[in-house]
DNA sequence: TCTCATTGTGCAAACGGTTGCGTTAAGGTG
DNA sequence: CACCTTAACGCAACCGTTTGCACAATGAGA
């Protein structure tokens, strides 16, 4: 049915280890008959087989991605940029989305590890041991995680967050909600030391939420109840979601209460208010990711981020 | 290094072709031996090789989804659900994204042919006899297309396109704007083909156009020089741009111009003005595609589309 | 007691490539 | 002219599984 090395062999007169090597040592063989193997495999419509090459190499020429969760804007550019990076070094990219849950994270890097050369794990929900364990089956790089002796890359949320707290303080605000992500989020836990403590500062921390609009939604009331003027949101989704919760309560943002958000995830700039975001490389993130993987390279990379400041924050009420 | 058959063949005492068929025909091993075996795999940590079964039965355990542009928010709750069905019938995912680029769409399925046993070709922007060609190469199943011999899954846009027609009509509207999607976009064909001629109304076709929010920020200024007071966009992202574009002009939505986009895709429902727009079933369709192809069927099938009115559309001006 | 199924396993040949090694012929050197 | 090197290619084993077939053991029926 399909065609293999051999149609080629034949077809052409050589032996199939010439073809072979056509393909993955073109240099052994004789230009006048490379010319022919390859017009004779181009005229057959001749693709190798990658499963039978890697049943010898021990290479697949794929590469796993898992996200958390696809449907968040936050991993479709990223997506977008691992699988062109893997597809530029002829890699395949096998993507799949765990539903914010560890035990089929789990399950998905044991399922990939057979049939990948490494795998890119985004927002992991993994306790680091079990990573730890992961690590010393597959080669994998992380992606908004930290762990000894994993290539790692991630975004200076701390930073981020840091600076966006910044700006609160700086519209005059001192009583502010940190409403942080799931359980298991490195991201969650690094904003959180990031931000509290910070000089002139009353951090109220609500959580854990889901990272989901739904997530902020329902953290509305614990915010409206907080007493506070400002809010920074685990990401964009649970931002847009908090305000929603907020002005079905009659709460205003930016009038009463200002909110940022993280990701600067949202398509469109026409949302009311403009959200005022920490904005995340996440393109980058990803062809690094895959970068580091294909070079096994062990790195910790460290991207950087920035506040963008749009409508959904101004000074707390009161205030000039 | 990796644990292989032959191992757990070894560690209890038995024939490689007895584990094999422990794993993928259990009734042919006695069950005392099967659990024994069972034991020795788990012990182990043995996962069967799919490189090496994929070469014996011809068949994979893998898919290939190939969307037009990750990055576009139509494509991740497809792309979601798609994952999720592959993986509840234990298959593997691969994504690609062809960035609108026919040619690379192309290269695609061929790569993707050898190491797959369907793929899932979402809004091909590849001419029909091209996609028939390929058909031959490697089963798949279209979405958002329709060819004649390979099995389908569309979302019924054009109804959901005159529905919207419709509504501006019900409004008071006269003179409408299409705001046409990229070449090679069947989509793009059933909207215009399905909008032409309706009674009542005054159509200007304007495009093609990019897909994006830059293309409907491009599209903005034929739209405002058309003299129209309501616009049917190809989908959301353009949608959006044209409000952007046009209120950059000075002209209001929906004070000015109506519109409407396609597809109910955009995170968040706080956008000024929230979009009327005609919502497609996604997700289903992304499930339909996998299991039509998993179960090798041949089908043709239409998932409904309905309007959902939002804040972008009012009567136009001069009108109670 | 002698067939004859039936059940459970082992044996070995594929599947489509890759790769170390052996062979051949051509060319270079003394 | 004998020898050695080298380039180009053929040969065959191997990668990890599957699967048709052969074989042995068991139990039932005659």
């Amino acid at each position: 049915m399909a065609v293999t090395i051999r149609d080629v062999a034949h077809a052409c007169g050589v032996h199939v280890s010439t073809v072979s090597r056509t393909f993955s040592a073109p240099h052994m063989v004789n230009a006048e008959t490379r010319t022919r193997v390859l017009a004779a495999a181009e005229e057959l419509g001749y693709r190798p087989n990658r499963a039978a090459r890697s049943l010898t190499t021990g290479r697949t020429g794929n590469l796993g991605l898992i996200v958390a969760d696809l449907a968040n804007p936050f991993f479709p550019p990223l997506i977008k940029a691992a699988q062109a990076a893997a597809r530029g070094q002829d890699y395949h990219l096998f993507v799949a989305d765990t539903d914010e849950d560890p035990a089929e994270e789990q399950d998905l890097v044991l399922a990939f590890s057979k049939q990948v050369d490494g795998i890119v794990l985004c927002s992991p929900r993994l306790s680091n041991k079990a990573l730890g364990k992961l690590a010393e089956a597959i080669p994998f790089v992380l992606v908004n995680r930290r762990l000894r002796g994993v290539p790692t890359v991630v975004m200076d949320v701390a930073h981020g967050a840091r600076t966006a707290m910044e700006h609160l303080t700086g519209l005059g605000h001192r009583r502010v909600a940190l409403v942080s992500g799931p359980a298991g989020s490195w991201t969650s836990g690094e904003i959180r030391r990031a931000v509290t403590g910070m000089p002139g500062l009353e951090t109220t921390v609500i959580g854990p939420n889901a990272p989901t609009e739904k997530g902020g939604i329902a953290a509305a009331e614990q915010v409206a109840a907080a007493g506070v003027t400002g809010v920074l949101a685990y990401n964009d989704l649970v931002a847009i979601g908090l305000i929603e919760g907020l002005e079905e309560r009659g709460v205003r943002v930016p009038g009463d209460v200002s909110v940022i958000g993280i990701d600067d995830s949202i398509t469109g700039r026409l949302h009311r208010p403009k959200l005022t975001t920490v904005a995340m490389p996440t393109a980058d993130a990803g062809r690094m990711a895959v970068d580091l993987l294909v070079k096994s390279m062990s790195a910790a990379t460290v991207l950087e981020t920035h506040l963008v400041v749009r409508e959904s924050t101004a000074p707390p009420k009161g205030l000039p």
